[in-house]
DNA sequence: TCTATATAGAACAAAAATTGTCCCATATAT
DNA sequence: ATATATGGGACAATTTTTGTTCTATATAGA
């Protein structure tokens, strides 16, 4: 089955979660509590959050991370890519990889490129602000032991 | 990354190679061949495509594998699917798993489907013909009646 | 200045999923 | 009968993902 990671599907519950209070601040241990994660596994994604541009961070006392953007303008894309890298449906359109076992007998290393783009472009359609509920900004999810396993996205 | 799983991938370039020769029977032999894939490997491939009714299978002497409809029929997302199992963004888009019961309570919940779709479309578009070397007329002709409304002109 | 708080970055072990191979059963042409 | 080929299932090895821990750095406020 293709599917995104466990850690970019925590990321957009917690973009989400975020979300419903677009200006706040927020920290990784706020964001834990709400959505049930843990303290360690929220700092990371927010770190990469961070680097990725998505949010602003501030360290120290009262600091934590604020929106970096409108999340009307966040696409699930760029989420998705902050925390699993670039979208590369196969090993030859990643870069950071070499070897291929087929080598000189692959007929499609060309045409992967077709998809590819088709995919991302389908996940660019997609806004952060579609997945926050604009009629109850106070969501405030406490996620059952159950849920921390896949995020609870049913 | 969100990337395909290499299974899927051999897949769709064994589809590929045997397109070159579409009204051909192939077998798990001349396709590692073909592909420097290892035979047991293509073997495991041709089972899953047999099965997911993109190849009929013939067993015994002179038994291997045929295309079941034409390559320019066959999309991408059923190559996936019939070796990956059906695409499914998260786990709880995924039928065979029943692990979240907090249906009710996910920020996400339902936000998903979107995606999915999205995503399930794009690959839908993108016929196993458009890998396959367009200089093959058999592609075309033996399979005429299938492409009547043109359908296999994308 | 000192302290408590919070992020930054890196390294790591545990867990999970994938991958690749092997075995034996079944079918079939010669 | 025999050689050939697929069908189904089980498995170990490998790879990837996941989640945690550690230390360093930055900052507000007493």
């Amino acid at each position: 089955m293709m599917k995104l990671s466990k850690m970019s599907d925590y990321a957009v519950v917690m973009m989400t979660l975020m979300g419903a209070d677009p200006l706040a601040n927020h920290t990784a241990t706020t964001v834990a509590e709400k959505s049930g994660l843990t303290v360690p596994t929220v700092r990371k994604l927010m770190k990469m959050l961070s680097k990725a541009g998505l949010l602003n961070s501030t360290r120290g006392v009262n600091g934590g991370y604020t929106f970096a953007k409108n999340p009307n303008m966040i696409n699930v894309s760029e989420i998705i890519e902050a925390v699993d890298g670039p979208i590369a449906m196969t090993t030859c359109l990643d870069r950071t990889q070499t070897t291929c076992v087929m080598d000189s007998h692959c007929p499609t290393k060309d045409r992967w490129h077709v998809i590819n783009d088709a995919v991302r472009t389908a996940l660019q359609a997609v806004k952060l602000g579609q997945f926050i509920e604009p009629t109850n900004p106070l969501v405030r999810v406490e996620f059952d032991e159950e849920c921390k396993d896949n995020a609870c996205n049913v």
